[in-house]
DNA sequence: ACGTGCTTGGATAGCGCTTTCCTGACTGTA
DNA sequence: TACAGTCAGGAAAGCGCTATCCAAGCACGT
């Protein structure tokens, strides 16, 4: 990155009749228009230019309405948002806590929390916690200090007792002062919750691929202390010996719920010998890393080792061969989220369940047949 | 989706009558501790607790100092926000504007920003447009209300005049207010920019493409209006004709920059006729539904038709073939962004150019040797 | 003619914090 | 001992807004 300095063009983008915010220079700072300023100009009280500028339950005759609401515009007022939020005890904000913004996993989700939130005027900040389970509560904290209306917590759920105690407390704490909280994936806090039915969707995954002929499988299963990842494994092996197959033990190898995590497990996996059957890594990216690993060695893909991940991300959807997986409604989730968020407390914490879906393709062959799936 | 509703113990969730039966803990709303209780538990005054809880230029004495966290941790204190921000006049609030936070290159860019922001105690809201212009200028007038201290606006540039208007006044007045400004990919804008070398980065790459022997161009192009993408269309035509080839008009064809719009503008390309060529994806999601129709169409990729994108998106870079691209430091210029931020304004507005590295893979042979490139 | 209700504008008391400004206690020096 | 010169604690003035309370105006009904 190179830098340098464009001189400022003689630029003057300026409309008369738009609010004539337009400073004297560029380093002088224009008090802010006030809630008063306006009242004057309209020749009436505060209280009812903010009766007028903004909602109240009490009503405000026509003509001085719109005096106030000219007054406003004309003065380019635009109201204090910290002084509001003062005044009423509360912001408009609702706060996301996440992994990593990048992955896409989160950022669908956060799609869909931005948009709900969006529509009904609420401001959503963003918080990651870059896997680190101990951030999640300090977000919560400064939440809470922000006066944050809701929060929405995209799960870590580490099973790690004393960072989900903390975790809890942080949350109760939160609720005690008037906020909202959801969590995404986290049954294990008595708060609304949006529970993804990874062990099902994963039980259902095995037993579709055992329909399809596969018997022989391995699992790239993430990081051991990742409840999401073990509860896809759980539940894949639920599945599958159910369906009357088995998951060997020495076939299940741990690694980063990445790319380069499902990359470097499947060379291991290859390592040790694994040359045929049907690998199921418990998230899409690994699962595309575990691709780029078999090709790296030439390993018939999907003809000798099958893959299958889970998640469906939509980015993910077109690599080659078309990757079975299981299909989540991320951005439903985000907005589930914020529906939740939107109604009163209940007496007893709701639970939304959230199903995946089974999407069979190209990479987990139909061996009954001999054709590839879908 | 199910919805579901978790049993309470001894469950009266159905019964209307019921007063809020819940023992204190989820219905009453704690009253905030505030600064003065801290006080009083300390035995100081407010200004000393204030002193002592958040930094000040004045000193306060040791043993007062400890006493004063001591009681503020015990009392579980946390500052409110808002009541901070009006005392001060200001947030700690960036506000990241984005088309679309689940497309990769937004939610990349977007991850360096909230990395960037974290470090330095920065709450980043992130506001969406949905690639509508005018939302920019809308997003940035309400970050101003709420004394957000900056924002960064990851630029549409649609060229159209009275929407870039609209957004360098509302600009204006954010800074006029005292805030911080920087956008990402907008030079017509007097205020600092993080330049993406669009035009020299295709103009790069289409010589690469020379260079691998490719004569014969056709261009998915993007939107019309959307400046980044005419940008790269300008830069690739600029440097193929330097490097003695040609990208005829009858070979460019617009669309989405979305997957299904290069899907789309792919098919209407092989369905005018071309059948061999190189085709210059605007973007990397584009190039990958070009990738995908070809496939459906059953034509040799990269036998017959070579495709190459722009961006560098991580998530794709295990298709197949491997996507020749040009590398944009997603992350690196969110982070430049918050960089920019930090200083002082200056004089004169700042740029930072940003350059793509040009990235040869295989979906691009080289036609000299016939055997893949890199 | 006189309450009785209703409506609606205005004055004003905070919301929780930062930040002057003031004051008393201390230092060091003559 | 006296006196400027520091230093640190405390009182209090807002920051811009909302919301509560009051009062004035009006339309009725008796």
């Amino acid at each position: 990155m190179t830098e340098t300095r464009t001189a400022a063009p003689g630029d003057a983008a300026d409309d008369p009749s738009a609010p004539p915010a337009t400073p004297a220079s560029r380093t002088e700072r224009a008090a802010a228009v006030t809630l008063s300023d306006v009242a004057r100009a309209a020749g009436v009280s505060l209280a009812t230019a903010s009766r007028a500028v903004n909602g109240s339950a009490r009503k405000v005759r026509p003509d001085l309405h719109d005096r106030v609401l000219a007054a406003a515009a004309s003065l380019g007022y635009s109201a204090n948002g910290p002084a509001q939020a003062m005044a009423r005890g509360r912001t408009s904000v609702v706060g996301l806590v996440v992994h990593d913004i990048a992955d896409p996993y989160f950022s669908t989700m956060a799609a869909g929390v931005v948009r709900a939130a969006e529509e009904r005027g609420l401001v959503v900040t963003i918080g990651t916690t870059g896997r680190d389970p101990v951030k999640e509560a300090q977000h919560v904290a400064a939440l809470r200090g922000q006066r944050a209306s809701a929060v929405v917590v995209v799960g870590s759920r580490t099973g790690e007792a004393p960072v989900q105690a903390r975790l809890a407390e942080e949350v109760a704490a939160f609720e005690a002062a008037g906020g909202r909280a959801v969590l995404v994936s986290q049954e294990s806090i008595p708060v609304d919750t949006v529970v993804l039915q990874n062990e099902r969707g994963a039980g259902d995954l095995a037993r579709a691929l055992v329909g399809l002929g596969h018997r022989r499988f391995a699992v790239l299963a993430g990081p051991p202390g990742l409840l999401t990842a073990r509860d896809r494994l759980a539940g894949f092996r639920a599945g599958a010996s159910a369906a009357g197959a088995q998951v060997q033990d020495e076939l299940v190898v741990h690694g980063d719920f990445t790319r380069d995590g499902g990359h470097a497990a499947m060379l291991s996996l290859l390592d040790a010998g694994f040359a045929r059957g049907c690998v199921f890594a418990v998230n899409d990216v690994m699962a595309v890393g575990a691709m780029a690993a078999l090709r790296e060695r030439g390993v018939d893909l999907p003809g000798a080792v099958a893959v299958a991940g889970f998640d469906d991300i939509s980015t993910l959807r077109d690599v080659t061969p078309a990757l079975t997986t299981v299909r989540l409604p991320l951005q439903g989730i985000g907005e589930q989220a914020v529906h939740l968020l939107l109604q009163e407390r209940a007496a007893s914490p709701r639970t939304v369940h959230v199903d995946g879906e089974v999407v069979l393709r190209a990479s987990t062959p139909d061996l009954t047949t001999g054709r590839p799936s879908s």
